[in-house]
DNA sequence: CTTTGCCATGAACGCCCGTTCAGTTATTGA
DNA sequence: TCAATAACTGAACGGGCGTTCATGGCAAAG
């Protein structure tokens, strides 16, 4: 065996640890949980349990469990804001406005527990928090508005009211992860044709 | 004072009591903070003390916080089916789909507690009462379905898929209790129209 | 006025909650 | 091999939970 140095980069583990094994399974089981039965009904008693550990370890990766939801809902949107802007912005406003539905279906439904969270989960959060998650929900809504107020001015839209407009879609858009099975009749592609269908025909397309 | 006799009818109201007061003020109560805080969050102690009675006396009422959750839903899909049969349903698929259209949003505007609840609450059912509002439920979209599927028969609508039309058209119609206020820029005939136009088109009305 | 029985009280039941913390275990670097 | 320390346990804290029930006040009926 020879004498292969520590793996270095941002590697500053100290001694004996596992905590990059419990931590990403505390928020994972959290996510599960919270998602499935809400927040408020899940018990960090609970949480421990599917982790398989006692509840007060937990407090080695929280400080209490609004933070953990908070951690969850924030990650999520950073993620979502992240990928989007990546996607392509490219193009007409017509070109965008498909590129931002299928985009929104299918991450959006690789994530079905993320999003279920981020839209009921809103009134679990301390005042403070709100603000931060809201304000992150309006930049992302903020690029449909983009698209379609570029849209309306080049004409290639005909919108009554663009804002009224941005939240119909979004709502509408959303509604995918209510009904939408991955092992049912429509595959993800047809859901995001049906959906772009109805978007530019609804915007005047 | 004459000797009036008692008031006939389904009054069978025994000796003293006053549940004819207390028992809607429950319901009300209860609605109003369900929706507020979710029903895990809230106590039946909160409530009672809203109502300004003792936690034992609710027990007067309901025999559960599970069944006070079901009253309300069942409830509430009820009343939304019985106004629905009431509203128009005669003409073109046009003509119907606007008046479904300018009901469900006038309907649900002037309830938002109830209609918070019924989404957002599914999840606290028990399986068997699960079923039964999903029963109701599907019996209202049913109406929508129907409408879709006549117009595309008689070839007012060009949809790719009734079916996800439907989903999509209730979805983007239920967003509308999340950001319409009264004191807001748009009356509610505004909305109701800027919304019946983007469903128009998007059906290819 | 007396009876009736609805309606509400308030204490109690056993249980679960979020969180803390002293002590134990396990893993590593030296 | 051993000291250092991260990770975790298990018990405890005060408090809230849904629900039950013996008790009593009080309005109406007879």
């Amino acid at each position: 065996m020879n004498a292969r140095s520590v793996i270095d980069g941002d590697m500053a583990r100290t001694t004996g640890s596992h905590s990059d094994i419990t931590g990403p399974r505390i928020r994972e089981v959290a996510l599960r949980l919270f998602a499935a039965e809400g927040y408020a009904a899940v018990s960090m008693r609970k949480i421990a349990a599917e982790v398989g550990v006692q509840a007060g370890a937990l407090y080695n990766y929280t400080p209490d469990k609004q933070s953990l939801l908070f951690d969850l809902m924030h990650g999520h949107m950073e993620d979502l804001l992240a990928a989007r802007a990546q996607a392509g912005t490219a193009g007409t406003p017509t070109d965008r406005l498909e590129a931002f539905t299928r985009f929104h279906i299918s991450y959006h439904e690789e994530r079905p527990h993320e999003i279920f969270i981020a839209y009921m989960e809103l009134r679990n959060l301390t005042p403070e928090n709100f603000v931060v998650i809201e304000g992150l929900r309006g930049k992302y809504e903020d690029e449909l508005s983009g698209i379609l107020r570029a849209g309306v001015e080049s004409g290639e839209f005909t919108l009554v009211d663009p804002r009224v407009a941005t939240r119909a879609i979004i709502s509408m858009l959303n509604g995918v992860t209510t009904w939408y099975r991955r092992e049912g009749r429509l595959s993800l592609t047809d859901v995001e044709t049906i959906y772009w269908d109805m978007v530019r025909k609804a915007v005047g397309a």
